[in-house]
DNA sequence: CCCATGAATCGCAACGATTCGATTATCTGA
DNA sequence: TCAGATAATCGAATCGTTGCGATTCATGGG
């Protein structure tokens, strides 16, 4: 292996010199600079990243704690984020923590001694106060709905859960739909433990609550509760068929869920959306190719991931400085995808697969 | 920051003895390391990784690399590994590679420095041969059907190409099918460009000739080109259409395009299984939600996992010995789901989601 | 009683890069 | 031309851990 040291050699300069040069630092003589790179290329030079991270404190890499790769929300998250994080010469470990709390608490813990330079993370069971009980300074960023009250601690990154539940029953009403159903809203289904913590779920069915009201709506019967799993939603139509499904559309809380649903109402026969119409949330690859295609609120998980990675920078540059200024909350954008589950197969759009 | 030194003194032992304590070497003596263990508890100590991967050479992490972890096949691949190294208290960096020959090639040689232990990888467009250049010794494992021929450097962890399509195409002739078409065969469509290495695409291609000569059927016409992927099986599906449709079943190369296939023939108004039967091969999520569910040769992932660590471990544990034994190649369990895509809605069994 | 034997522990020297104060080369202006 | 300022480079210390040869300690046989 071919160290700095020779590097220097060859090139006629000191270690330290050849370090500045292969840095980049600007304190260095463009013409050493060029020695340098010269003598690293043609002995194929490669610095050794366990030695640069304990001397300079940084590994460059990162860490993303997700529940489930499987899921592909998750996975998508995951994409985009590795993507950008290489697009900066950044490397992502991916640990899975399986909805487990207290894994998830012991696999953040663990991450002080791991050379990883921060933290994302989607985190279903644990607030960011729990988290920041375990992180040990660590820089984090949450990919979640944190309410404020609860998440005093670090950076978050959001989707619009607002803004895109509204649009979605709005978009129900306007396609004619008034007896409109919430789908996994808070509380869960008591049929399985949940999978997510409360106040994602609390934002969304709130929102939508709101939104049945400002419309004129009756929201008093609307709540149909199940877990945000595909598994969950097929049983859950089921049983909705089987009390005699009093709605004309149903507005679920997450894609997975959608998917669930449309399953199981095709097992029962029902028509979709002839008979009852579907909406969705986060804009998963299934969705577009799924018969009918899922109407969704497409989150822009593509500045989703930038975002997180420039906020995590801007923790990483200002640590050390006085105590964090105040974390910030940031929502992304989406848009409304209105597909077949909605307005049929004639009137969708373009957006499938 | 607690070091180890700190430790070793709260012990009253050099830290040469404390370090041996606490990673469990037997030359200690049992009272020693219970000192040792209670202080560095006591004080909450956290071993150092990067000065430990630069004292030992290892680092307890590893890289895979797949081309795409939206694709459900690569997520379940990526999630069932870092769960599986995860219990061995290992870590996973994930690359994401975007089909890209080039972008694979550079990033498997920057790993060098990376303080990686090991590689996994699905290449795409890359034979073993190719990643051995630039791999500077790295133990490597392959996650694809090699040839061979093409591959006399690596360990490798196959699908079960050749008795997945045997099993999947004699199924169909069961149902009674026929005229049997192979979507997604050698040589690709040159509608767009392949994302997939020759290798694996001519294992199951040949496999699928093979059998339906062995049942007597016609494969003069059977090969459907297409891409391995649902965009393309969609467009596949619809061209199959134009040009009437002379078959009664599709075998499919793999579950993404089979999942195009389907939606690109309910958008013609195809019955599936009705007019034409449809199978996939890997088993991925959404074949067992998407109407109608899709029979397909799912891959045994769990094992493919503990495998593909297991080989590992043993080429870091016989690194430095006489040069390599020989590679090995590994081919994963398999198992059979017949669903609504073949059999139709009543005879489906409980294979969904 | 002493030395050979083995078991535990210790001390020091790495691992390869970065950091920082010290040193030398280069330039500016009187 | 030379003091003083600035730019560029150098040397040595250091990050926290592990490995190895040397040392100490306990044990038992001659």
């Amino acid at each position: 292996m071919v160290t700095l040291r020779e590097v220097a050699q060859a090139a006629g300069v000191s270690p330290s010199t050849a370090s500045a040069a292969l840095r980049g630092m600007d304190i260095v003589k463009p013409q050493t600079r060029k020695k340098v790179t010269q003598a690293a290329e043609r002995l194929h030079y490669r610095a050794n990243l366990p030695a640069r991270a304990l001397r300079s404190g940084r590994s460059g890499i990162f860490t993303l704690i997700v529940p489930d790769l499987e899921n592909a929300f998750y996975a998508r998250l995951a994409n985009s984020l590795a993507t950008e994080l290489d697009n900066r010469d950044l490397r992502l470990i991916i640990q899975v923590s399986q909805f487990n709390k207290d894994k998830e608490l012991s696999q953040v813990s663990e991450l002080t001694s791991s050379m990883c330079d921060g933290l994302f993370i989607c985190s279903t069971h644990n607030s960011g106060r729990e988290i920041g009980r375990v992180s040990h300074g660590l820089p984090v960023l949450l990919f979640d709905d944190m309410s404020t009250q609860e998440n005093t601690c670090f950076d978050s990154i959001e989707t619009p859960s607002r803004e895109g539940i509204g649009a979605a029953i709005r978009h129900l009403y306007d396609c004619g739909r008034r007896r409109i159903g919430i789908v996994g809203g808070f509380p869960p289904s008591n049929r399985t433990p949940p999978t997510l913590g409360v106040t994602l779920r609390e934002n969304r069915y709130k929102q939508a609550l709101a939104t049945l009201d400002q419309l004129g709506l009756d929201s008093g019967q609307a709540l149909v509760p199940s877990d945000w799993t595909t598994r969950e939603g097929r049983l859950t139509a089921h049983h909705l068929v089987e009390d005699g499904l009093g709605f004309d559309a149903l507005c679920c809380m997450n894609d997975s869920l959608a998917l669930g649903i449309l399953r199981g109402l095709a097992e029962c026969g029902i028509q979709v959306p002839g008979q009852v119409a579907v909406t969705g949330f986060d804009g998963i690859a299934p969705g577009g190719y799924i018969t009918p295609t899922l109407t969704t609120v497409a989150v822009d998980f593509t500045s989703m991931a930038v975002m997180a990675v420039s906020m995590m920078e801007d923790q990483l540059g200002g640590r050390g400085r006085q105590s964090r200024p105040m974390p910030r909350r940031i929502i992304v954008g989406y848009r409304l995808l209105k597909r077949e589950s909605t307005v049929g197969r004639s009137a969708a759009g373009p957006d499938i697969i």
